[in-house]
RNA sequence: GCCGCAUUCGUCUAGUGGCCCAGGACACCGCCCUCUCAAGGCGGAGAUCAGGGGUUCGAAUCCCCUAUGCGGCACCA
């Protein structure tokens, strides 16, 4: 039989890394064994959903390019895939439960569940429903029903025993059954809950393995109990260990964690994310950390998962991002720069851009960056007809702070030398003013500091001479005039 | 409080009884390259495998206990 996974997300918001993690080895494992991903909205909490999200959450996927055979937006032969649109099923599945006795009604109100709980506290019982209503004469049920009270539907869990299931990563764990209680498996407002939706919708898709964060390790005898009474299969559990923050307290909103579509904000690049993230927690041989797609998709697989908490290493994943930058081809990443740049770059700048001049500039810049968002200030100067000129003080620098006048003779000096060069290229540029620095009785890389500074505006660029070829001999000339001209008044004080 | 899960360099990991006085990667430090910054190359430092007991000729690897961390204990998922 095929394998058969799913992404089963509430709409609460959009997905954090933690949570997607998970999907992406479902994807990947659903893939690698030539299976289904399924895509299914969990959405039986009405007082939670955030409007927007099932698009945010399938936008996400499709950045990552993750892609599904079943979901909510594409339908398929278990469609309705949206879990509100499903209640009947979890009607029938509730009848069935409480006819044969496995599951019964109960009128406790919140009120009184939280007094009882609050009791138990005070008494340093175990907190938990005990039982209350499991005994109800079937007639009194009716009545109450009838007459309008509201009510919930238990689960019956046993009082004795042990409840085991097999973890695909840790083996066997087994619970007391006096530690469980009986818990709800239809709210008062006709919705199931988690428990009760998961499984009969798991059941109802043929899912092979309940992929899942390991903050559901607890509830998961309810689940196996549920499976059992239904007379289901229970599929493979795989529960998936939790992404720590840097403080080491769960990843979440407050502890750092950001969505994927945020990261996709930050100038990071799918495939980087992706890989980032499938290597916590999974390896391919512990040496290799860059892993391709292709590979993921020939050896991947669910049960190599790791099972201990991991921290969040963002320093790693920027790491990451840069060597999927340097190795993307570079048509693809011009592109890529294209599209940032015409977004990032000042409103000034004329769009679209010339691609072709974004491609010249393209490996300039590839392998200095880690982030993509670092594009736009690195390579503003190439698109602005004219640029601020540094400051005297850090025109000058350390080497020019007390000749300034010898500062303004290199960078007039260099706008003549260059201003006649035949046939502009970076070896013309270069021999020129190494030249220059020779007769000057200069060191070529003060004279290359100054230039840089004259022409970028900035201390740190890409390589000077491929730099300038691009900018132009007019805008070079008329920078390093403008930056000479800009030291008359130190000069002169000097 | 009760229950559960986890525990190898700062971080991500390799490792399933001898190849490990523990390997790789990020970060860090040094050197090289060099017009700045990166990238790259080379090298370094960094883990008594949480601690303690066993089992075994032999344990990071198996068992037990303890500690710590995390998670769960809702008509939320």
């Amino acid at each position: 039989m095929s394998v058969r996974l799913r992404y089963a997300p509430s709409p609460t918001g959009d997905p954090h890394v933690g949570n997607i993690r998970t999907a992406l080895w479902a994807w990947l494992h659903a893939r690698r064994h030539g299976g289904d991903f399924i895509v299914r909205l969990e959405d039986t909490d009405q007082s939670r959903a955030v409007d927007g999200s099932l698009e945010r959450i399938l936008a996400s996927l499709r950045w990552l390019g993750v892609d599904w055979d079943e979901g909510p937006d594409i339908g398929g032969p278990h469609a309705p895939y949206v879990q509100s649109q499903r209640l009947h099923r979890y009607h029938a599945a509730v009848e069935e439960l409480v006819g044969g006795g496995a599951a019964y009604r109960c009128f406790c109100t919140p009120e009184e569940l939280s007094a009882l709980r609050k009791q138990q506290q005070a008494e340093k019982r175990p907190t938990g429903y005990e039982g209350t209503c499991r005994a109800l004469p079937s007639a009194e049920v009716t009545s109450r029903i009838a007459g309008g009270e509201a009510s919930v539907v238990r689960f019956r869990m046993p009082d004795d025993g042990v409840t085991a299931f097999t973890d695909a990563l840790r083996g066997e764990i087994s619970v007391d059954n006096s530690t469980q209680e009986d818990f709800v498996i239809l709210k008062s407002d006709g919705f199931p809950t988690y428990h009760l939706a998961h499984v009969v919708d798991d059941h109802a898709m043929e899912i092979t393995h309940i992929t899942r964060g390991e903050e559901w390790i607890p509830s998961a005898p309810r689940h196996v109990r549920l499976f059992e009474a239904l007379d289901y299969d229970v599929p493979e559990l795989v529960h998936t260990p939790v992404i720590l923050g840097p403080d080491g307290g769960k990843l979440s909103k407050r502890h750092g964690a950001k969505s994927v579509l945020e990261y996709a904000e930050d100038g990071y690049i799918a495939a980087a994310l992706l890989n980032f993230l499938i290597n916590i927690g999974w390896s391919l041989d512990g040496e290799t950390e860059v892993v391709p797609l292709e590979k993921l998709l020939e050896v991947f697989d669910i049960h190599d998962l790791g099972v201990s908490p991991a921290a969040f290493d963002t320093t790693k994943l920027e790491w990451m991002n840069g060597v999927y930058l340097r190795e993307m081809p570079e048509r693809l990443l011009s592109e890529l720069f294209a599209v940032r740049l015409e977004r990032d770059l000042p409103g000034d700048v004329a769009r679209p851009l010339d691609r072709a001049f974004v491609e010249e500039l393209t490996p300039l810049v590839r392998e200095r960056m880690k982030l993509l968002s670092e594009l736009a200030p690195m390579v503003d100067f190439f698109f602005a007809t004219d640029i601020a000129t540094p400051d005297s003080g850090a025109l000058l620098g350390k080497r020019y702070r007390k000749r300034p006048d010898v500062a303004r003779g290199l960078l007039a000096a260099a706008a003549d030398g260059i201003e006649g060069i035949e046939g502009w290229a970076v070896e013309l540029i270069e021999s020129r003013l190494r030249e220059l620095a020779a007769e000057l009785e200069e060191k070529p890389g003060d004279l290359f500091m100054l230039c840089r500074l004259a022409v970028t505006g900035k201390p740190v660029t890409p390589p000077l001479f491929e730099t300038m070829e691009i900018v132009g001999p007019e805008r070079c000339v008329e920078r390093l005039r403008a930056a000479a001209s800009s030291l008359d008044s130190v000069a002169t004080e000097a």
